[in-house]
DNA sequence: CTCCTAAGATGATGAGTATCATCTTTCTTG
DNA sequence: CAAGAAAGATGATACTCATCATCTTAGGAG
């Protein structure tokens, strides 16, 4: 049954948020298309109307994962002084819900190892969106712009190896 | 055909270090059970004889991959100075040789995902794992016990992340 | 030395998956 | 408003995978 541009538009949007959050809870091989679709209220006929293949709704998953995220770090910078945006941003990172909340959660750390393992146009997406983090985070440093943005780079890198770690193991840590 | 005791011995031990290096390198789902028999000059079949299912090999195999970081960290603080250790070993996990050499890698970054979404057991492996490897590091720090085992941790963290990001980018970061 | 047991090989089986073919229905274009 | 095109549904298709059944062969207990 045909539908409209707009229904169309709409169904591509739940796709591929669904898959956003499918990807980072299950993984990209634990994430099948057929889950996808009926996530988004569709069958799994329909997919190929929307995307070649799965390995393009997951760069465009991707994509969609970074930019809830980046929409919330740069909400957060309007909002704070920069110092105080990274410090509000680590706690909000580090806390329980964020632990739990996985789906919804940082994709650098739901996502690094599937991207490792795929394709080049993923790790590009990826390595194109970790800059742009880092390029934020990088504002509420200080020290010249190297040693900022090598500040930044290990706020990252610490963060996501924390909740990598804190996920990976029982109620520990 | 059967084998002697020893024989056995010696498959199973090639089945878990192999398993040990396929999931740190395709992960648990990119692993199969077929592929890690033929790595150990097997087949298919003969897997049920060491194994009851695939759960039990990854519980195997995470613990030999831990097995091989536990032991290089154990020399290398065997043969340096605490904090001398500390600093050689994390020169030696940022290099860029680490960085690709995933199958040998430390398990921390490479499974963590693979382990969250896996079942208590895995979790209750990986965690009792990672805190021997926060408590060899601690030794290393300086401070109270508390703050020696918050540096640690914070050292894993950051090397983890670090690793797991440079992976998981085209070479860039 | 002889059985029986068990390691490993070969070959199902059944479930899941990405992708394709085809059909229906409704939008959109002329 | 009519004709074609395309969104989505249904139903193959061709894999891959974990696991099981069965067979062969040789180790080890008596």
């Amino acid at each position: 049954m045909r539908v409209s541009r707009q229904e169309k538009a709409k169904s591509h949007r739940r796709i591929v948020e669904g898959a956003a959050r499918l990807i980072r809870e299950h993984g990209v091989e634990g994430t099948s298309v057929a889950e996808v679709m009926r996530l988004a209220g569709l069958t799994h006929g329909g997919f190929y109307r929307h995307f070649a293949d799965k390995e393009s709704l997951i760069v465009a998953a991707l994509g969609a994962a970074f930019g809830e995220r980046l929409a919330e770090l740069g909400a957060r910078f309007g909002a704070e002084r920069p110092e105080a945006a990274v410090a509000s941003h680590r706690s909000q990172y580090l806390q329980e819900g964020h632990v739990a909340a996985v789906a919804r959660g940082c994709p650098i750390p739901a996502l690094a190892n599937d991207v490792a393992r795929g394709g080049e146009e993923l790790k590009a997406a990826y390595g194109a969106n970790v800059r742009e983090v880092v390029a934020l985070l990088a504002q509420g440093m200080n020290g010249t712009a190297r040693e900022r943005e090598q500040g930044a780079l290990r706020e990252v890198a610490m963060l996501a190896g924390a909740i990598l770690i804190a996920r990976a193991s029982d109620p520990d840590t």
